[in-house]
DNA sequence: ATAGTCACCTGAGCGC
DNA sequence: TGCGCTCAGGTGACTA
């Protein structure tokens, strides 16, 4: 599930509960995650130093390394008084001082814990990222010339990590519903004009999720408990066959790259070609 | 190099 | 109530 408000709403909500605490324990019940979960025996005993957030990658900083925490699509995080009950899926324990446990939990299993020594932006799945969409250097410019020659349907462009990272099908289908591209247009053919709307949206898109603690499809829970409150906000993902909120038309579905798309066919067909004079 | 497909895994929802 | 099918927020690996 987690897309980045997500991951980013996880990090504020656990970061200050465990951080600058001493890890006393770190309980492993099923290490078949994505990749196996292999953790240092030395790192019990480590203070955590910080929580920051690189794509959709949690990094928990220790003094000797980092562990790389991805959510995958069911992946959830909470901080927990320590004796608190197991629930079906609690993969993994990090306890820590102060009676409090970090704990991960993921049905599908499609999430990854990773451990770094030294530099955590050294491992091999942070090395090829592209820029964070909410950094400065992301800009039409950017996307544009990121796109020359490239015959992929948009969307697929801007769910590229090595493009930009943390653009996920829901804000893609969003993004592109507010700067009134069609999913499906040929990456190469969007114009510079189009692609400032792109990335206008995407930043909004993201930034108002990031606010309003995510979406909540099933699974999120942010780890406070509650539920993400974007999910009102949506415009098309998930809305095949209801009416459009902008001119009311009926709103179409396909598939793109194997994953659900929603589009308005009268708001999306702007920019969907290269007029002559470019 | 690029574009498209497959795989990983569990659970929810639906039609019958 | 149960069975079988489809779908789901991600993304690396693999094939042409």
């Amino acid at each position: 599930m987690p897309e980045l408000p997500e991951v980013e709403t996880t990090r504020r909500g656990v970061g200050p509960l465990v951080s600058g605490h001493l890890l006393e324990d770190a309980i492993v019940r099923e290490s078949r995650l994505r990749w196996p979960v292999v953790l240092p025996g030395d790192l019990v005993g480590q203070r955590l130093e910080s929580v920051s957030r690189r794509a959709k990658y949690l990094l928990f900083r220790f003094q000797s390394g980092s562990l790389i925490v991805h959510l995958g699509m069911s992946g959830s995080l909470r901080v927990l008084p320590a004796d608190t009950a197991l629930l079906p899926h609690d993969h993994l324990d990090l306890v820590f001082s102060g009676d409090r446990v970090l704990r991960y939990n993921d049905p599908r299993r499609f999430g990854s814990v990773h451990f770094q020594a030294g530099d955590p932006m050294d491992h091999w799945l942070l090395g090829a990222l592209g820029p964070e969409p909410l950094d400065p250097e992301f800009d039409g410019a950017y996307l544009k010339r990121r796109a020359r020659g490239r015959r992929v349907a948009v969307k697929s462009l801007i769910m590229d990590s090595k493009v930009v990272v943390g653009v996920g099908n829901i804000y893609a289908n969003e993004a592109l519903f507010l700067a009134g591209i069609r999913p499906t247009v040929p990456a190469g053919r969007v114009t510079r004009a189009a692609y400032d709307n792109l990335v206008r949206a995407i930043r909004e898109v993201l930034s108002d999720a990031i606010e309003l603690g995510g979406t909540t499809l099933r699974d999120f829970v942010n780890p406070d408990g509650d539920p993400g409150y974007f999910k009102q906000s949506l415009n098309v993902y998930g809305r095949e066959g209801l009416p459009c909120r902008a001119c009311g038309g009926t709103l179409r579905g396909l598939r793109l790259g194997q994953r659900a798309t929603t589009f308005c066919a009268k708001c999306q067909k702007a920019q969907s070609f290269t007029p002559p004079s470019w």
